[in-house]
DNA sequence: GTCTATATGTGGATAGAC
DNA sequence: GTCTATCCACATATAGAC
């Protein structure tokens, strides 16, 4: 009957998962051992495989825990602002705040880790591992198709391939946004400060919608030769 | 005197480098091992240290090897098309194209190898260790800066930071669509062809220029609160 | 410059006691 | 669920003969 909560159960996997995110993040996946994982949770190193079976399944269970919610959250914010829109449908801007403004969220959520998942996500995005770009391609395919039609739908002019090829740049611009995140200050000579995520969603919204909203004649004419 | 050339003495070199290269890219700098590439290379496991030291150098060899006259191509670029330009300097489009050019025509080179460097590069840009950011941030400061002063002049509504920024957007849209280039055709269910470099920059130069166009009045009015 | 052999370290994973 | 002890594979790097 004291005031100390005896062990969660649930606590030794969650510190692990809350380490492995930070030090994933910091340092990559490969080079990142279960011995440094476990040492710095301040849990056995066989925990690990007790509670994810091997080092793989906590890659992805760290991966899932943050995508899951947050691709929720962009579908929720979609189908919101399609609601409130009426039959026109919603802007293209609205559009890319739904994809692009919960990730920048995460990012600067005061419950820890959700900055350091940001340079992960980035991270994580270009992963050259055959096995982990797969699942996190199969993690995203159900809300990339989601935002295709809605963008469709906004922009007339574009046909699906138009629309797939720009989303591609407007992810490239975000996750390497997020990747950059920590070298961003340096490189800017103090110019821009990455923590500052309303003002990278203030400048990265327009000008991506900027560029959705450009003609694309110029590449139609050559395509039909 | 028979046709078959003697062993010239840096083939050994050559060869070690193309398929780190390759190996690199397809898994990664941490996973691929020195054994598979001499393996691979058909050279001495010990011939890597000979010719490089360590394996970290032979890294960024490998990345050195390609980013150095990339970068003098995209200088060279640059000051042609400020050269032909004259007064007035040259336009959005032109900048853009030479720092976006030489990077996807590299890609699509015949002499093999280009098209690996496509996804290493774009995967390496994100890769977490610091030592190797920091290489890889050396490697463009300079070219980094020549750019933001072209970009400045070609737009002067936009000040310093906010040309930064939106640098920032375009590389990491040109380095996903590298790093993705691979992965695109699946996606997209076929309809985007990730070899067509052409098709690649015909679709983002115009997106990007759009939003470098882009007015930066709505993120002014703000940040002077 | 190239090779074999090896020193030396570290990794992931598991068996089995508690 | 948690721990210790350990197996075993594989890594980088080097010494020293050719």
């Amino acid at each position: 009957m004291t005031q100390v909560a005896e062990k969660d159960p649930r606590d030794t996997r969650e510190r692990i998962l809350a380490c492995a995110e930070r030090l994933f993040a910091e340092r990559g996946f490969d080079v990142t051992s279960l011995r440094t994982i476990t040492a710095e949770a301040e849990v056995n190193l066989a925990a690990v495989n007790y509670h994810f079976g091997t080092k793989d399944e906590l890659v992805r269970e760290v991966l899932r825990r943050r995508i899951e919610p947050l691709n929720r959250e962009r579908v929720d914010m979609l189908e919101n602002c399609e609601a409130a829109a009426g039959s026109e449908g919603p802007t293209v801007e609205e559009i890319i705040d739904a994809f692009i403004g919960p990730a920048l969220r995460l990012s600067s959520h005061p419950s820890g880790g959700g900055r350091v998942f940001m340079r992960l996500f980035g991270y994580a995005m270009s992963e050259p591992a055959p096995e982990l770009r797969d699942f996190i391609g199969s993690q995203f395919h159900d809300v990339a198709v989601r935002f295709n039609v809605a963008l469709q739908r906004a922009l007339p002019d574009l046909d699906e391939r138009e629309v797939f090829w720009r989303m591609l740049f407007m992810i490239g611009s975000m996750a390497h946004s997020m990747a950059m995140s920590d070298q961003l200050h340096k490189i800017s000579h103090g110019l821009c400060d990455p923590h500052d995520t309303e003002g990278i969603k203030r400048r990265l919204v327009p000008f991506l919608a900027a560029g959705f909203r450009t003609s694309p004649r110029e590449t139609d004419a050559e395509d039909k030769r």
